[in-house]
DNA sequence: CCTACCGATCGGTAGG
DNA sequence: CCTACCGATCGGTAGG
């Protein structure tokens, strides 16, 4: 991957050692010695070290939002009314973000409860909002009969946690790729909330 | 609770702090302020922080495993060769462990990366060791063609994620009882692996 | 369980 | 981007 900028770099090498060993756990000396400079270098760049968390997952998070509005305009436009095509768009707009850099999709499943209080609230509300997305889309679905009676707040929050998942073991060079991967959750999920005929 | 060793209330409030701010996250001071001690006081009861990690994450395992022997046994001797039965009395156990101790099994999850790399290795092969119970579950299933054809290690990681899920939301105070969300999680878990008719 | 302390490392600043 | 440095905190030890 090309860099453009000094600063998107630095974000780079921080999502993959986040990744690793968490916000905690990555010194901003690990941070430089990955790009081979001194840890004071850094400051030039960022303000602190929480800024480039943030940065992480502020970006991680549009990504997510802009695909699943994505998704649901076009469900809305091809297949409207149809709960089955609403959450496979979204099973298969959120692999596509997870799979697309998995270091900063991991960093954003997992590392945003290192954020300072703020930052944690603005992006624990833009999750909230995220998850309901698909809670809706269940709830329609059993509504109009096409799901099973579940308990929507748990099957979609069991759904995405089972999404996330994936970023723990999705490996780039791995066997699967990850339009495969997409197709394997998406049928899981649907079979989850269809059930038996 | 009432604590019946010096060394066990380190390790409540360890599970607890770690939980919520990892590992790297807490330090031994932190741990001892929450037991009104000086942090090097509690080097008389630990040898190291990686210590109280290690016993954790070990004790976790530990209940896992016997849980998980305890299902497998009662499957075999009720209905032995119904792969339904298997999966659900596995499901039943892996929440009943978890939801008995939320911050234990928290740290087992999500923590022992930060254990030390031999030690790391050992639980990486006593997680894989577990997660094949399930997956040979799930391909019992599919081979008396019980469950419909997936790709067993990704349904089984799928499963097992969605599962260790549950200890990010479970509130032993909150408005579903442990057993009701193992009744919910067994109905997923089926419906994901049995299909449509 | 305490005080006193160790060397190492932390996030970050000053000044070039 | 560097050197030099700051105060704070880290895991851990000594000695009581």
């Amino acid at each position: 991957m090309v860099e453009l900028t000094r600063r998107q770099a630095i974000e780079d090498v921080a999502s993959d050692l986040f990744r690793e060993r968490g916000y905690a756990g990555t010194s901003i000396r690990d941070i430089a010695r990955a790009l081979s400079v001194q840890g004071a270098s850094l400051y030039a760049h960022v303000d602190s070290k929480e800024d480039v968390l943030w940065a992480i997952v502020d970006r991680a998070a549009s990504r997510f939002e802009a695909a699943a509005d994505d998704a649901e305009r076009g469900v809305a436009s091809r297949r409207p009314g149809d709960p089955a095509e609403a959450v496979a768009a979204l099973v298969r707009a959120h692999i596509q973000v997870l799979t697309a850099d998995v270091d900063e999709a991991s960093v954003f499943v997992h590392e945003w409860r290192a954020l300072g209080e703020m930052r944690r609230a603005v992006i624990l509300a833009r999750r909230d909002a995220y998850e309901a997305r698909f809670r809706r889309a269940i709830e329609e679905g059993i509504a109009v009969g096409a799901f099973a009676m579940t308990d929507p707040a748990i099957a979609s929050t069991t759904l995405l946690t089972a999404l996330n998942g994936v970023a723990t073991w999705y490996d780039p060079d791995g066997r699967l790729p990850a339009g495969r991967i997409a197709d394997h959750l998406v049928d899981l999920a649907l079979r989850m909330l269809e059930g038996r005929a």
